[in-house]
DNA sequence: TTGAAAGCGATACCAT
DNA sequence: ATGGTATCGCTTTCAA
């Protein structure tokens, strides 16, 4: 008969101290003595006794625990939360995983979240509305958006710059000596989306390039492919594509390769954006936008420390460069 | 000033009614009036209230949290848990997520994950000893094993049948006349990679195939590739390599044919395990054992129901078969 | 250094 | 239908 439930009690009794003691054993180094903090070991060894930290937020009113927010059909961030999980861990805190569809909004969600006194709370996908930004901030539940952010709301965010890096593409393309360009962009109406279709427009009108097609796709490798083939069909057909993601890249390549015979970069290049594993195997070699994730990373949980010790600090906005990464897939300057 | 921390005391103040009252609104439908509730519901909605769901596990004995321990360098797991989480969101349960390296212990971790009460365990990397396993059973905490298995240990465990896989993929590549096998292990020594080579190895053997060529990997792209440069940089270099992993085989694909000069299928075949969706893309195109995943899913949640509900319930080993998915990574028979 | 007792925020039993 | 109160497992003063 399984003993439900192991309680410091139980092991204050059989240690033969009060339970008080049990605690501090187990909490930061209170003055116990070396003699029964062994015992108290010893005892709990022995039936096996683990802390509740859930019983311990109580009192303390920490969790340890950091709600990330996702959507992981986009394969960016299985790779995201994944740094994100191993460090959280190192730091003593883990990982509570909310799961959304891309085109769910964050705010139905967030109530749950905010149910379990997660410390924080990063949001890898959408964005919330700034009503749900002030409520988190009423429960004192500091937000950080990763790869988003919200104009008005004041919620600390880290991203690449979006904007800069649809310059960069824009740059590359048109020194290539490209003609007709076309944008594959990314459906939901997210900052990411939005402003990496902007830097890619906003250069493109500066140097005076006149119109380019545009289709749309959600970030997933069928829909990319999908898109490019409407693309290649049509009889003004590009010779260069800048994809809002790798993901969309991929699946590009492989229609104009498989479904449209087209050669790359010769008939037409192909950009990306995020420089994903994949993106670096020699059969897609995807020309790309790099995004700083280790360092985006190590920022995102350098905000959410500084917020959980700092309540009170005023949110910031973290803008990190990409950089172009040069492959294959894109036809170079001539 | 942020009210840090709103309770059902405030809410029950400003509805003017009892603690216990608001607790029996934001609980399972127990009888309140209408009026009550609505006056309730009204105040906490004034408050931005949302109950604790820690505070309420402690009497409740139930944390309504599903522990995961996994691994995710393996791009066979984000896929596994991102469908896992969601439909453990529709039972009304979170993730709380643990990062394991491969070559870590499990073991390593419970003692954490046990501190969390989560109401069950899914394990999807690494196995863990009896002696943990027997541990989690004292606690309490059902464990199901995800595509892995503990010979001795009393957990339920729900698994392709990665032996018979094995056989299938052996039929396969002698069927189609392959005269110098190999095979790209995997290193870890988990269940899943000893019974994919046990299957493959008994059936050659069954069907008089005298020895074949064998190299490792960690079910990562760059290792498989590696490990199949050394293989074709052999003398007697193989004319089709069975890969632990799809991952495994991208990487040996993209060998045989960049690093190598080799046609797929002409000069060499590959086939892989899991049938990712990447396995489906017109670059790769791998012939696989497509392990069917939906049901596993469906089969490991409905085994952790059935063991939170009854936990006297004896473990259960469910194997389910793979099937050979036929793509254009190998030779057919001729 | 150790113990007693008061919370932490909810649930659940027992009255009314 | 509603309220009072003991309780869940721990931390944290406050005394000793």
């Amino acid at each position: 008969m399984p003993a439900r439930g192991v309680t410091s009690l139980d092991v204050a009794r059989l240690a033969g101290v009060s339970q008080s003691t049990v605690s501090r054993v187990f909490s930061a180094e209170d003055r116990v003595s070396e003699e029964t903090r062994a015992r108290v070991l010893a005892a709990a060894q022995n039936l096996g006794y683990q802390p509740n930290v859930l019983a311990r937020s109580l009192t303390t009113q920490q969790s340890n625990i950091v709600g990330i927010v996702t959507h992981i059909s986009n394969p960016f961030y299985p790779y995201i939360i994944e740094k994100l999980t191993r460090k959280l861990q190192e730091m003593g805190r883990q990982t509570l995983l909310f799961s959304v569809e891309p085109d769910q909004d964050v705010d139905e969600i967030l109530p749950l979240v905010l149910q379990y006194r997660v410390d924080a709370l990063i949001i890898t996908s959408a964005s919330l509305s700034s009503e749900m930004a002030s409520q988190c901030e009423r429960q004192g539940t500091p937000v950080v958006l990763f790869n988003r952010y919200v104009p008005g709301a004041k919620v600390s965010a880290v991203c690449c710059d979006n904007i800069e890096g649809g310059r960069l593409v824009a740059n590359l393309l048109l020194d290539a000596g490209h003609k007709r360009l076309a944008h594959i962009a990314g459906r939901a109406p997210t900052s990411t989306n939005r402003d990496r279709e902007k830097g890619f427009a906003d250069r493109l009108r500066e140097r005076g390039y006149g119109t380019w097609l545009r289709d749309e796709s959600d970030h997933a490798y069928q829909s990319g492919r999908e898109a490019a083939q409407r693309l290649f069909r049509r009889p003004d057909r590009p010779d260069a594509i800048f994809c809002v993601s790798d993901a969309v890249a991929f699946g590009a390549i492989d229609a104009a390769r498989y479904d449209c015979g087209l050669r790359i970069p010769e008939d037409v290049s192909i950009v990306g954006f995020d420089d994903l594993p994949t993106a670096a195997w020699p059969a897609y070699s995807v020309t790309t936008i790099r995004e700083p994730v280790n360092r985006m990373v190590d920022l995102t949980l350098e905000l959410l420390v500084e917020r959980i010790e700092h309540p009170q600090a005023e949110p910031v906005l973290e803008l990190l460069p990409g950089q172009v990464v040069k492959r294959t897939s894109a036809r170079l300057a001539i």
